[in-house]
DNA sequence: TTGACCCAGCGAATTCTTTCGCTACCATGT
DNA sequence: ACATGGTAGCGAAAGAATTCGCTGGGTCAA
């Protein structure tokens, strides 16, 4: 009788990956080092959590290298469109416009990101159209 | 030697407070029984987690009235931003304009609500030159 | 009064997450 | 041979989230 597990990754396993994601395949000492710039936690928890991430199959490793070299299970892409699937069914009632909106309301884009915003738009009206 | 308190709602205390959002200050009866729409929990746990939602000031109380009403302490709007802040610095590095366009492209948007974003982005660029 | 029923709450149990202590295995240099 | 330092892992502890059992309060009708 308690809660179940969540299917996205959690705060400390999303900062690991975002360090896979950024630097690419490595060893856990180079992984620590990175965790170490904003957490001040040991090396043994830096090896469990990626234990714990390889039961959950969000990173894989090659145990031939030595040492151990471990790499992200998940594309940046994919974990991000799942969370943000996740947030839009769960706080927006499904409504992607809604968060749209909010995210662009909020924070500011640069210029050519809004253009690139623009040539979404154009091409989706241009979609709906056929 | 653990994990530290989320600043966000959690899963079940989203579904309350999306309840409360929904349908307005209410007491518990109502609220258990719309939960158990798409869960099978007890009602102590709804009590509980009420309990553990005031002490997180998510939800105040009016215990003058019989039964206690319960109200949502934070506003829908706000709680979604504040969500959507967090997954944009936690998951997309901060940048709000490619979360919009994952958002954009992953579900698609009614032309109504496709014009209105249009409308805030031509907004903006006005904003901008200025 | 007694039973049925809703309301309220405490404290414990369970599961997940995050953390670490302790242990041990290599290398490499002294 | 022995200390040193990076690597690896297990098992346990602590905290957070979620669940419920049990208890007791009212109200209302038979």
């Amino acid at each position: 009788m308690a809660r179940q597990k969540s299917t996205q990754p959690t705060e400390v396993e999303l900062q690991i990956l975002r360090i896979l994601w950024e630097i690419g395949p490595c060893g856990v000492g180079e992984i620590h080092r990175r965790l170490q710039e904003f957490k001040k936690t040991n090396y043994s928890t830096t090896v469990k959590m990626l234990a714990v991430m390889r039961d959950k199959k969000l990173v894989s490793r090659n145990e031939s290298l030595n040492p151990h070299q471990y790499r992200a299970a998940i594309t940046q892409a994919r974990a991000q469109k799942s969370m943000l699937n996740d947030l839009i069914s769960k706080v927006y009632d499904g409504s992607a416009a809604s968060l749209v909106l909010h995210a662009l309301a909020s924070k500011k884009a640069t210029p050519d990101e809004i253009a690139e915003i623009e040539q979404l738009i154009k091409k989706m009206k241009r979609g709906d159209k056929k």
